[in-house]
DNA sequence: CCAATGTCAGCCTAACTGACATGG
DNA sequence: CCCATGTCAGTTTGGCTGACATTG
């Protein structure tokens, strides 16, 4: 491929529909997304993850306890309830997590991770430090000029602050 | 949510971890990625279209004959050939495209849009753009700003230029 | 009685693998 | 003969809706 196929594609849709440089990084950042998805996974690939586990697996290690409420997983991913059955249900299924009843409200179950979860988790972050989360392209700057620029698009969603 | 998650895991990680610039900026694309994407498909969903097959009609209506092998269609789209029969045959039953040999190759295949494809694909286009891509909340200048850092991504997946 | 939590069945989309038929 | 093109079957993944039981 010698040019670049979405500059291709801004050019001819500005000669047809006007201007363009929405449609532009907005289609990069599906690419952005495809590849970066596309290389974590082939390295959780080994340690049996995929990368919406792998942060599910984290965010219980960021917990005091290892565990948290199931409702409390999705809103912090922000994923769907049924998302998180599902997720839960695959790394409970590995034995890297285990369901508990909640002792604070009888309607919430809680997932902790377990010793093997930890241990999975831990060889999993090394080996996406060791790859610099496929990011080395970038200096420590245009990292945060990026997650600067992407947090403009979270706070329009309401994701936060609100 | 009081307060952004990507943030607060990232200040989690950094103190566990160490520098967390980049796994917050691939949390923030993976984040946008789905904002766009949820609110993209919404927009189209009146059109019933999804994103990506609203990616291959517009590809389509870029060509002079309307027409194109479904190889190319993949390598502009940067899609699995699977994926490009599977998006043909969706477009196919809706009566968007029809596929046609190709006569300068015995082997291939062109998908061709139709009518009504075209018909289509001008609505969801308005529709699109008069939602401004979802990208609402940027100015021109950051819109190439996210362009330009993301080439950055896609040159060394080795996306083109080589 | 209403709200929250989680599960289940079922559906849709997309991506992939491996095997295969056809044609250059 | 090898390569390219596209399809097919089957698997995995995640996201969603709607219904439901349980509990606060």
């Amino acid at each position: 491929m010698p040019f670049d196929p979405i500059e291709r594609a801004a050019d001819t849709w500005r000669a047809r529909f006007g201007p363009s440089s929405a449609m532009a990084a907005v289609t990069s950042i599906m690419r952005a997304h495809q590849i970066l998805l596309s290389q974590l996974d082939t390295l959780l690939k080994p340690h049996d993850l995929t990368f919406a586990r792998y942060e599910a697996l984290v965010l219980l290690t960021f917990s005091k306890t290892g565990a948290l409420p199931l409702s409390k997983i999705g809103e912090r991913l922000m994923v769907h309830p049924t998302s998180v059955t599902n997720t839960v249900d695959r790394l409970e299924r590995a034995g890297l997590v285990r369901r508990m009843r909640n002792p604070k409200d009888g309607r919430g179950v809680l997932a902790e991770i377990t010793d093997d979860g930890r241990e999975v988790v831990d060889r999993a972050t090394e080996a996406l430090m060791g790859a610099g989360f496929a990011m080395t392209m970038y200096g420590e700057d245009e990292l945060q000029q990026m997650f600067g620029l992407l947090r403009t698009l979270r706070v329009a969603a309401g994701d936060f602050g609100g």
